[in-house]
DNA sequence: TGGTTACGAACGATTACTCAATCGTTAATA
DNA sequence: TATTAACGATTGAGTAATCGTTCGTAACCA
């Protein structure tokens, strides 16, 4: 006897709406100050009824990390390493990333912590990791782009590639205010300068 | 009856081990997850012996986000804003801080904790912050000076300085592994590209 | 009625913190 | 010098509260 589609529905909404706290309440409150108490509250659902979503807590702080990266992951890799143009695609890019990461405070502020206790999280920090490598790796393939058309300056392109992502998490870490988004945009500018463009 | 100085020096290096321990405990396992009882028997000290230096456990945390930060802003403020070359000042400045946050893991990993979760940690973070906009004005004009002489392309100043202190942060969360410390050589040019130096 | 989700009281483990007892050192006395 | 009284640092068992997890029961739907 199987469930109807609307229940499968409604289930389905349940869940993302814990996970959705959990991603909140593990970045503004840690993973041991984040009880599952507080989680259920937040949520507007029973305690016991976190347990038939996620087996225990461990793998509720997995899901939290690890489920919101692949919407995000599909935005920051969306640009043409092989571009035409790839000091366009370079000032277009930074604009995006910039304007994504002023926007995502709570899932950034828990990978951040991921990040920087890596050696609690160990699974967690894997997945992220793994996408960081390709995306720098894309990066830097950009970068190689613009150099071999003469556009940037001669440099290895990994260390600025690194610097880049870099940038970016420090950025979320410095602006606590997400409020005045204008700020953000006056960073697109002078973070552009990090690939050494030649201006002729 | 007071007590002898050799006892006085003996408590003070006492609470100095403490302080250590727990630096290192709330920085690699996070507040709560840090139990006075772990910090005791890192710091080889009896648990009740913690609290005769230490109010309580978030005293203890606050002790351990500021004190440190008061030897480590000497070394980072070290520079001269009105330097008659300010291109080289620059360049020697960036060396420094790269080291320096190359060298700082476990300190460092503490302050993007309290910095990530700043809602929790008010009264630490508002320490953090101050310095933070000190060392960002005083960046700041170093920049401007620089801007003058025609050395450096002319943008706003701030927010150049506030992606410079957001670079290294990032680059400390970015770089899992202190060893190769020789990784961290490379990001000095790149990273003086931010501030858009002229070459003639 | 059969089967699955939702619920929250109960359980053992662990937490921050207290406090009465103990230990080590100091300084005055014999 | 040897003895001892006294003071404060040190200790860890004890306390109340809270944690993650389990599980029997209730509620819901096909």
């Amino acid at each position: 006897m199987p469930l109807s589609e609307e229940q499968r529905q409604n289930m389905k909404k349940r869940r993302q709406k814990i996970l959705n706290t959990a991603v909140y309440l593990f970045a503004t409150e840690g993973y041991e100050g984040t009880t599952i108490k507080k989680i259920a509250e937040a949520a507007d659902v029973s305690f016991g009824n976190v347990f038939t979503y996620f087996k225990d807590k461990e793998q509720l702080f997995y899901a939290a990390v690890v489920e919101p990266l692949e919407a995000i992951s599909d935005q920051i890799l969306d640009f043409n390493e092989n571009a035409e143009d790839p000091l366009l695609e370079l000032q277009e890019m930074v604009k995006k990333d910039i304007q994504l990461f002023a926007g995502e405070q709570n899932y950034l502020t828990l990978v951040v912590q991921v990040v920087g206790q890596y050696q609690r999280f160990p699974e967690p920090f894997d997945q992220l990791n793994q996408f960081h490598d390709h995306w720098r790796e894309k990066v830097g393939r950009l970068i190689e782009n613009g150099q071999h058309k003469g556009l940037l300056k001669k440099q290895a392109s990994m260390p600025v590639a690194t610097l880049y992502t870099s940038l970016l998490i420090g950025i979320r870490l410095n602006n606590t205010d997400t409020r005045y988004s204008d700020m953000w945009a006056q960073y697109i500018t002078p973070a552009f300068q990090l690939f050494g463009p030649i201006h002729e």
